[in-house]
DNA sequence: AGCTACTCCTGGTAGC
DNA sequence: TGCTACCAGGAGTAGC
């Protein structure tokens, strides 16, 4: 599934293909990838419109557009579960799973790809009007171990649903939540305001280590779907430490990985590096309460 | 506030 | 072999 490091790949690599290009025409054939535009409103939106920068927030990429030096908006796009993007020679044929297509002027296309059609590419005035409200981008200076810290204390959720929501921290999934909680020693039912400061700093550290590894080795490709838009699979699926190991033994202490379902989500856990937190009882509960009382 | 269930989709696969 | 049933999974939404 693309996650930061996969969107991040693909920004990089669809970046030279569209800098400067002016978008000539447009196919859609999955109208909803549009996110609620009718085709015809997308095409007089972006025809004649120039790709400028071509950049990632979270999951997300944006092409940002000029008309001469006025800006003319973006396209925000996000590949959810199996959407691809790539920038080919004009009679390049992009399959039966092609969504939209965006002429360049210099006779080659973009092409947005997406299998399971949840993908988007919708076309907005400003990339915050068409994606809600993000937490931090986990590589940036504003994401610190004592950020972490203090805004893991200040919900009361398990880890793992916290980490997968954007609003808390944007970008990443399924796949490196896993492997950075495995990182960090810490089970995904965890609640978070129970998290102290060193745990917090180690999480912090293996969320960075985990991004930026994957990164360098341009994503995960385990399944027929992500591809950078060379066509090459990324190799960090290599370095998997628990995500999709269920059975196999674990690397560090050799128990077998088990799958377990948080928040209806696959997890994939080490039950002897990740201890689960330790289940209160109703009576200690209220003890506690009274106690405080 | 935070949980669960449901929706959107298709290809792959398990079971028969 | 060929069929059906079920599942994964990011994120939005509804209901509790």
């Amino acid at each position: 599934m693309p996650e930061l490091p996969e969107v991040e790949t693909v920004g990089r690599l669809i970046r030279p293909g569209l800098v400067g290009r002016t978008i000539t025409g447009t196919r859609v054939t999955w109208t909803r990838s549009l996110g609620g535009l009718s085709k015809p409103k997308f095409a007089k939106a972006v025809i004649g419109a120039r790709v400028t920068s071509v950049w990632r927030r979270g999951k997300y990429l944006v092409f940002d557009l000029k008309r001469g030096r006025k800006s003319a908006g973006c396209l925000v796009g996000h590949l959810r579960m199996s959407g691809r993007m790539h920038v080919e020679a004009g009679d390049w044929n992009p399959g039966r799973h092609s969504r939209v297509r965006l002429d360049l002027d210099n006779g080659k296309a973009f092409h947005f790809i997406d299998v399971r059609k949840f993908g988007r590419l919708i076309y907005g005035d400003t990339p915050d009007r068409v994606w809600p409200a993000l937490g931090p981008e986990p590589l940036s200076p504003d994401f610190t171990a004592e950020w972490l810290h203090e805004n893991l204390r200040s919900r009361k959720r398990q880890l793992k649903p916290l980490l997968l929501d954007q609003s808390f921290l944007a970008g990443l999934g399924n796949i490196y939540v896993d492997e950075s909680l495995f990182q960090a020693g810490l089970h995904p039912t965890r609640v978070s305001n129970e998290v102290r400061a060193p745990q917090a700093a180690k999480l912090h550290a293996a969320i960075r280590r985990t991004l930026e590894e994957a990164i360098e080795r341009e994503g995960s490709s385990f399944d027929t779907f992500y591809r950078t838009p060379e066509g090459q699979p990324g190799s960090y699926q290599h370095q998997f430490l628990v995500y999709g190991r269920q059975g196999k033994p674990c690397r560090s202490c050799k128990k077998p990985i088990v799958r377990i379902v948080v928040g209806q989500r696959g997890t994939h856990v080490c039950g002897r590096c990740q201890p689960k937190p330790r289940q209160r009882s109703r009576n200690a509960h209220t003890a506690l309460y009274s106690a405080h009382d």
